[in-house]
DNA sequence: CTGAAAGCGCTTACAG
DNA sequence: CTGAAAGCGCTTACAG
């Protein structure tokens, strides 16, 4: 806590000059053993620690620590859900730039894997010295990773998560875990008796994405490990939201008993749901849904949507660009490798 | 983003010395008002933002930014709850060790003012910069914003929001507010035909404290704005913690109906309620409770606790260090006026 | 294999 | 009222 040792200190201790001990500290070539060892040894004995702000400034001279963001391109729409995880490393990359870090933003479209491979080139190609991205596309992304190795540099993953064969780090939220959320909540309101709906809302086609699997297994599984006979209740709705008239005959059916219901929506649409039920049906409903988009918020508000559970996305984007600082600064890597806890969400809270 | 402008380039485009942009970025006295106009004309064309690295390299030469911590004397101890908001100071003074910022915890006792006033002695006699604090004793907690002035240092009050007619800084969660939120989830849970009770449980003598009772007072504003005829219903249990069996009576009595029933304990003490509920009584019982102490957190994964609301005691005091850094060095104060969000937390999302 | 010197962006005591 | 110089803790190119 007083006067720490920096390396002066160390260097009037060894009897050597601070270059040298500026040697041992990144070892560089060029020390004999036994000095080495000796400064090693006074190192250790002093507790000496860098000071980041004075190594930083002057590194800044030459490295810069650029980042590359790549990221889907609705991540340039402020309201949209992809800027959230940009504005997190906004605020790191803010908070770092004395220390000579910045970043650059690379777009990508969901609906196209080439562009995102076209990026991944374009990144390689430049002198970053880190990644930050999403696993979109399994295949392009396992690519990216090789070419990362390559060149050496360290690629964070956020948003989602997938099990690649090589190194990577990776922020996310656990969807499976999500899910248990989910099902403890809706489970204490509607209790052993009532009905349980799990409604898929897809985008293109009717492929149910990958976290809403999870979060529907995460969700099943909370009752087979609590409540098995509920399990058999749980009914399933996937659509696409362009049918949602179809959809909307199945839902009136199921909801002609007059029992309770707790409803899942497994991504960010839930404010889909409450225009399609009367106030009578609505009495006996929970909804529970995913994400503080405006829409949702506004429903939660008016007690039409009762909890949101949220992924932190600007907290992801903090936290990946914050701890590559400290990957590239201190060689410390136990902050990239993180699961963002579910946050619960109610009117009063937000 | 790219190569951002220093005092040097700014000397430069004004056509004067490094040394007088230094004295107009600091308002120090003896520049003529021509010069200073000028410099002032350069920094704002240019976007000029100062290099905090770099200033607190040189400036931690003569002056540390000392922080003084005054917490109750329990901070000390790992488990409890005051060693959070330390916790938290510790991380943020981690972080900025670089910059030349340290603390000083300074501890008093809870059953003693005198020792709180003591401390507040010790540290305006000291030379700090900062104070870190919690209202504890009002009156006191006023003598403090005062000699804090007269020395000109800030003080950043966390954990309890109390009113002053002195400036100052304040960190804290809205109690009134959280106990909103625990209305809401035992109103959706419990519904309309259930009872409530809030139960407080006090220390020492049947005093209940402010900010439990601002918890009650949020709890029965909810009932108040969004169903009025719970209200009447709500009953409230005070007792001294040392008073259990006289207490329990007349709890053993409250669940003699076989409705179901919502519990609101206003304190981080929700674990003593279980122990006094047969697994029977259980089935109809909703428990909300503050805090995530061992005790609490082990009967939230056996299911007895419910729900656990908190107040993020580290963030609390992490913010307090960080704002502080922010108001000495930057001179700006937004980040040091701030209300914690509730945390709601169940066993899957802990 | 090692040391001395220059410089990152800023601040301050000193000189004029 | 203003400038030139020294130095915060670190890194690196250069010289030996």
């Amino acid at each position: 806590m007083n006067k720490s040792v920096g390396i002066k200190e160390i260097a009037e201790l060894a009897g050597v000059s601070i270059g040298t001990v500026d040697r041992v500290l990144h070892n560089r070539p060029g020390v004999s053993k036994k000095t080495s060892l000796l400064i090693h040894d006074v190192i250790k004995k002093t507790g000496y620690k860098k000071n980041n702000a004075a190594s930083r400034l002057k590194l800044a001279q030459y490295n810069k620590i650029k980042i590359a963001v790549l990221l889907p391109i609705e991540s340039l729409l402020k309201e949209h859900y992809w800027f959230l995880p940009l504005k997190g490393i906004q605020t790191a990359v803010q908070e770092l730039v004395d220390y000579g870090v910045n970043y650059t933003l690379l777009t990508f479209k969901m609906s196209d894997a080439q562009s995102f491979e076209n990026q991944v080139q374009t990144i390689t190609q430049s002198d970053f010295n880190a990644i930050i991205t999403v696993p979109y596309f399994y295949n392009e992304s396992r690519t990216l990773l090789q070419e990362a190795k390559k060149i050496k540099i360290p690629v964070v993953f956020i948003d989602t998560h997938q099990e690649f064969n090589e190194d990577n780090y990776s922020i996310f939220q656990d969807s499976h875990k999500s899910g248990t959320v989910a099902a403890r909540i809706l489970h204490r309101i509607i209790g052993d008796k009532g009905n349980y709906l799990v409604i898929n809302l897809n985008n293109k086609n009717t492929e149910v994405q990958d976290n809403m699997k999870k979060r529907e297994e995460g969700f099943r599984s909370y009752f087979l490990n609590n409540k098995k006979s509920i399990l058999s209740k749980i009914e399933t709705l996937s659509t696409n939201v362009k049918n949602l008239n179809v959809f909307n005959l199945k839902l009136q059916d199921l909801l002609k008993s007059n029992e309770n219901l707790g409803i899942f929506v497994t991504n960010s649409r839930a404010y889909l749901l409450p225009p399609l039920l009367s106030s009578e049906q609505f009495k006996n409903v929970t909804l529970v849904g995913y994400d503080l988009n405006e829409r949702n918020l506004n429903l939660l508000k008016e007690d039409k949507i009762h909890f949101l559970l949220h992924q932190q996305p600007e907290n992801q984007g903090y936290n990946a660009a914050k701890g590559l600082f400290k990957l590239l600064t201190e060689n410390e890597d136990n902050s990239l490798h993180l699961t963002i806890p579910v946050e619960i969400f109610i009117k009063e809270n937000l």
